[in-house]
DNA sequence: TGCAAAATAGCACGATCGTTCTTTTTAAGT
DNA sequence: ACTTAAAAAGAACGATCGTGCTATTTTGCA
């Protein structure tokens, strides 16, 4: 034990260069991932932007599809780090639903990074059976199910009406960030943040909750429907 | 529209092989596109679909980029002649807003042709600039001017609330059908028409329509609506 | 029927794809 | 410092990609 000549000074000696170049092929990966999609993703080009060779990324994933995997995975416990965990200091109920929808939202329409690798993954993968596509949609449900969560968590609290319907509301707050995707990054509409905020405005005072706004007088009046 | 000038005798000696063949490779390309994306469209693949040579698939297009646009203007013209212009039979205002957000929703979920090339084009283009995108979008964008004029037409005819916000709503409607796609399509849920009707029912309540419409047996609610 | 033009096929090119095998370089343990 | 395993690189493979170029076949009209 002759500590002496190797001191571990740095502490980042316990983890293998392997593991952290891996790592770092990951990141690479998902940026690209993001950018032209999960199909796009080609080896050649994340070598180069990784700066290695093409063997060299190969070795660490032994198949195209286990590359593929490695980012889905990686997207997955960054979407649950910056979206659902974070909103879980808000008050359990109608405040962290609200958190949630607000942090989902953010990181659908950041620019910086590019969208969401579960909307271009859903169109690229709805037609390809395997082990991608199976990641994909079982992520996506587990996301899906921690809002539905917290919708029903707000029932419970008295916060959305007693006899609604969770996942309708749960349905219609996907769509929100489906358009919100949709418009701001395809069609470049800069309103778009601002109608997804509307809509879920909407959502609320449909489904029980925001009762300090007064319900539209109109709503209550059945006429004027044939001219 | 209607070219009458040169008479065809009463064969279809007007029309030249070419274009008929170049017709039925569209068909044969929009098929593929609908599957697996306008990017993954190949031209190798789709000549062995056509029954043709690689080269002369390519001949009728001269890029694969040309082939590419043909598609998409022809999936423009299928998705008028099969949501937009049916939907003209219906009587100007909620009717007809009616029958072409029916329309949408049944050919966004249809499952014997893949889904709706506006959303897996959007996703593939999102990020990728070029001739391609720009007919997506414009294709898209004249779409949605559509049911905007539809939804303007119904608050003319006092069908919604004369102070609607009628792009907000225009905005809802269109999530609706892209968590439709998303979840019929990619997460093989059944029950995403019902969500989708109930979720236009909710949007129709929100912007000023009659709450309870007329004894239709296809849209009544299963739900109590209790008051 | 003949003939020019259009349509299609055949072939080959450079590039890139995912993948395998072999060799060299680097890191970790004693 | 030496040794050994891990990590990365190098080279090559068959396949497929889009795209030219050159034949050959088919079509439309005199």
């Amino acid at each position: 034990m002759t500590d002496s000549q190797k001191l571990p000074a740095s502490e980042s000696r316990a983890i293998q260069k392997g593991q952290q170049t891996k790592a770092a092929i990951v990141d690479a990966a998902l940026g690209l991932a993001t950018q032209i999609g999960l199909e796009g993703l080609s080896i050649g080009v994340l070598a180069e932007v990784a700066r290695m060779s093409k063997s060299g990324v190969f070795a660490h994933f032994g198949s195209r599809e286990e590359l593929q995997l490695s980012v889905v995975r990686e997207y997955h416990e960054r979407f649950e780090a910056e979206v659902f965990y974070p909103a879980l200091q808000a008050e359990r109920g109608l405040p962290r639903l609200q958190q949630l929808f607000a942090n989902w939202t953010q990181r659908t329409s950041a620019e910086i990074d590019s969208g969401c690798l579960y909307i271009s993954g859903a169109a690229e993968f709805d037609d390809r059976p395997g082990p991608v596509r199976d990641a994909l949609a079982s992520s996506v449900k587990t996301w899906l199910a921690a809002v539905l969560r917290s919708v029903l968590q707000a029932r419970d609290e008295g916060h959305l009406a007693p006899d609604m319907d969770a996942e309708q509301m749960v349905f219609e707050i996907h769509g929100l960030i489906l358009a919100l995707q949709y418009e701001a990054r395809f069609l470049r509409s800069g309103q778009s943040l601002h109608r997804t905020a509307v809509g879920f405005d909407n959502l609320l005072a449909r489904y029980g909750a925001a009762s300090q706004r007064e319900p539209d007088p109109r709503l209550t009046q059945k006429k004027s429907l044939k001219k």
